[in-house]
DNA sequence: AAAATTTGACCGGG
DNA sequence: CCCGGTCAAATTTT
């Protein structure tokens, strides 16, 4: 399955809140990145470019170039990550966790632009933003954590479930996953999913940890924002046809909601396959982004039908201004970006920009 | 057969 | 000792 443009998005629209000149950096990249952008849309419905303009592939590079730009700003400003695993029960490799986890603030703004047969959506319409210092359990307490509410868990990741509990006092029990890469890359992201007691409907998902794989989809990158301004500027570049997967299985994951089947994937291909070229975040490779030049899947309306604000941004943040929004179709534009690798693509069915500011 | 989930047990913090 | 988080064998699913 295609990689998704993960590094770019993830790392450009996050800006460290105790980085505030990497942020600026990032975000005066991104929005030349923007600007750029704004120009190739306009070349793709049909404007006339100045002479200037070196023509849609120059225009891709240019925003490629941002985004990698601001991707390498990001990751300058941002806190080294540790890559090792938490080994609580093993007590031979038990270590002192001094390892602290960040703490996620975040405004997320969905953005979809294909829905298919799930309203994907309906279902991340309604995230909360609010910063826990501690949880109910010892290591939840230990590591603060992000919360949110959501209709869905969704978040573009690929989770896998390793327990479920009890919760005293609690209706529902909570369930436990870990990022799936967690073996492959040693990610050691993990989240909690509840049932919330107050709406049902409602599901309280608690994050831990930072994923170090980028085995993510654009709107993983969106969440994986950290920044939690609320002026954050808010744009859509829709690579089109929402998966290149040549088995027809988008890389993003749903959930219907219903315990113990949530991050199921539909399609049946294992994810050290489907994301075969799934790098963690410290792999070097500073050019991220990936194209994808395959088909659009049958159950994606074509990129012009998707490609209306209406349906690429679904904002449920009270700060985003509509004004600032804008969406961009990437379909085959970049069919010979230099960044495209046989064997490695990405899907850019959707990617959430964020400008910071500090 | 391989991957994912389930679930009881284990572990550590309070 | 209770509670919550994690492990890992067993089971189920694909």
């Amino acid at each position: 399955m295609a990689l998704i443009a993960t590094g770019a998005t993830a790392t450009a629209t996050a800006a460290p809140v105790a980085s505030p000149a990497a942020s600026s950096t990032a975000s005066e990249l991104m929005a030349q990145g923007r600007e750029s952008a704004a120009v190739l849309e306009a070349l793709l419905h049909g404007a006339s470019l100045p002479p200037a303009h070196g023509g849609a592939h120059a225009l891709a590079a240019e925003i490629l170039r941002c985004c990698d730009r601001a991707l390498a700003a990001s990751r300058a400003g941002g806190d080294a990550e540790s890559s090792s695993a938490d080994t609580k029960r093993k007590p031979a490799t038990a270590q002192p966790s001094t390892r602290r986890r960040r703490r996620y603030i975040y405004m997320y703004v969905s953005s979809r632009s294909c829905d298919g047969a799930r309203d994907r959506a309906a279902t991340q319409q309604e995230i909360f933003c609010r910063a826990t210092a501690s949880g109910g359990g010892a290591a939840a307490a230990a590591e603060p954590a992000r919360v949110e509410k959501a209709r869905t868990s969704e978040d573009g990741f690929l989770w896998r479930k390793y327990g479920q509990k009890e919760i005293k006092n609690s209706k529902h029990p909570r369930l436990y996953y870990r990022c799936s890469y967690k073996d492959d890359h040693g990610c050691t992201a993990t989240k909690q999913v509840q049932q919330s007691e107050e709406d049902p409907s409602l599901y309280v998902i608690t994050y831990f940890g930072d994923h170090t794989c980028s085995c993510q989809t654009a709107a993983a990158a969106a969440m994986d924002d950290d920044d939690d301004d609320e002026n954050s500027q808010h744009f859509v570049i829709n690579f089109g046809p929402a998966t290149a997967s040549r088995s027809g299985s988008p890389p993003l994951l749903y959930d219907d909601g219903d315990d113990g089947d949530v991050w199921r994937e539909t399609a049946a291909t294992p994810p050290s396959s489907r994301q075969s070229r799934c790098s963690p975040e410290g792999d070097g490779e500073e050019s991220g982004v990936k194209m994808s030049k395959e088909e659009p899947v049958d159950s994606c309306p074509a990129p012009s039908a998707v490609s209306s604000p209406a349906d690429v941004v679904s904002c449920s943040s009270p700060a985003m201004e509509p004004d600032l929004l804008g969406c961009l179709n990437w379909d085959d534009d970049f069919g010979d970006s230099s960044f495209v690798d046989a064997d490695e693509f990405m899907n850019f069915d959707e990617i959430d920009l964020f400008q910071i500011y500090s």
